[in-house]
DNA sequence: AGTAAACCCGATCAATTGTTCGTATTTTCT
DNA sequence: AGAAAATACGAACAATTGATCGGGTTTACT
């Protein structure tokens, strides 16, 4: 065990082979069905390996410790879906409100779709919270949205547009975790985001008239 | 180690005389005290025993397991806020919208008054989440609001209010964990609650009319 | 072919964990 | 006082964990 306050978090060393690089590609792979199939609790380094068809020193040839592997995955998590959040925020053919509503379908969509693993990774995220790579990883996530809202509020002050764009990805990420948890069925879910985006438009509303 | 699946998280046995009791009361306080100043990954059942300054057999006598302390803890939390807020709600003086405000500023203030302990809890729920106990005690909590809301929107159908309801209780519950996890001064506090609340607001006036 | 770098291995270590159980002490009740 | 019930104790156990390190194997390059 590593002390928590001192863990280095970024990669140990780069692969330059063939092998190598597919070692490493088998080790994230397997770590995702570990943590699916055996849950937060009992992800350990070992169990991956295994998984993996290889030993464990090779996996801490790639991955400082086990935390690492874990922040791996949720930062690929977190590229992919702010790649698809930013590309539904930047449509130009629709307007700001479509594209809010667009967006929160899409982003509860995806987090239901890989409920399993989204929970595990939630459970898991104290091991790596106080690395700074994850805070910085957090704020690249809000730029997006606070460069759609300067369209969207074109009239509202700087600090409103923060605190709403603040507030708004807040919310959603927190609500998409939510419902992860407890098995819906795609009718629910549905409703359950229409909703949400209900509440996101009635509150923009709000706020480019005040 | 206990298989998850099967723990059970209800209390061992009944302390039945008068320093049983005290010892269950200091090993509860001790409990928090190890959550906030050790967190969540270093809290164990020796460390909670020794710094209630009892036994470790002791504490088997009355928890039987760990998640057992934590599930109580958490349990003891929920009863006193959900007490809280039912107060406000049943407040006849105020409109319905302000008795919303109101609640949402209690609620997050209340959050972040004891922000480290409930960030420590919240790591520590995978412990206890599937256990049946902790499942009822989620519903009783919405039941409050869903009775504010048949006032506040008399309009609107059962399924409309049932969905409102439980929008409304889940992003202030999971905003609050979010704002606890980040240190914030007073008056930020305050204006995030502010917008929360603009924002429920708006959304119950839009389902008011449509 | 030969050398150096990259890579892979897995037995092994130290540390920590949750929990139990036999024994000792204290309270309660007669 | 004395038996029985309740309580308290804490050394000890089994299991699991994250991580290392010395030595073997493969690749790349000359």
């Amino acid at each position: 065990m590593i002390d928590r306050r001192s863990a280095r978090i970024s990669s140990r060393k780069q692969p330059k082979q063939a092998r190598s690089a597919e070692l490493v590609t088998a080790l994230l792979e397997a770590a995702v069905q570990v943590l699916v199939k055996e849950g937060a609790q009992r992800f350990t380094t070992a169990r991956v390996a295994e998984k993996a068809g290889v030993s464990v020193g090779s996996l801490y040839q790639y991955f400082p410790n086990k935390a690492a592997i874990l922040f791996r995955l949720q930062s690929d998590e977190w590229r992919r879906t702010s790649e698809l959040l930013r590309g539904i925020l930047e449509d130009d053919q629709k307007s700001p409100h479509e594209r809010l509503r667009t967006l929160v379908h899409a982003f509860i969509r995806s987090e239901c779709d890989e409920a399993e693993i989204r929970v595990a990774l939630n459970d898991v995220a104290p091991l790596y919270r106080n690395a700074p790579e994850a805070q910085e990883a957090r704020v690249s996530g809000t730029r997006a949205v606070q460069v759609f809202l300067q369209e969207a509020l074109p009239t509202a002050s700087e600090a409103t547009r923060a605190l709403a764009g603040d507030l708004i990805t807040t919310l959603l990420s927190l609500a998409g975790k939510r419902l992860s948890e407890t098995s819906r069925t795609t009718a629910e879910i549905e409703t359950y985001a229409d909703a949400m985006a209900d509440m996101f438009c009635a509150y923009l509303s709000g706020l480019e008239q005040g």
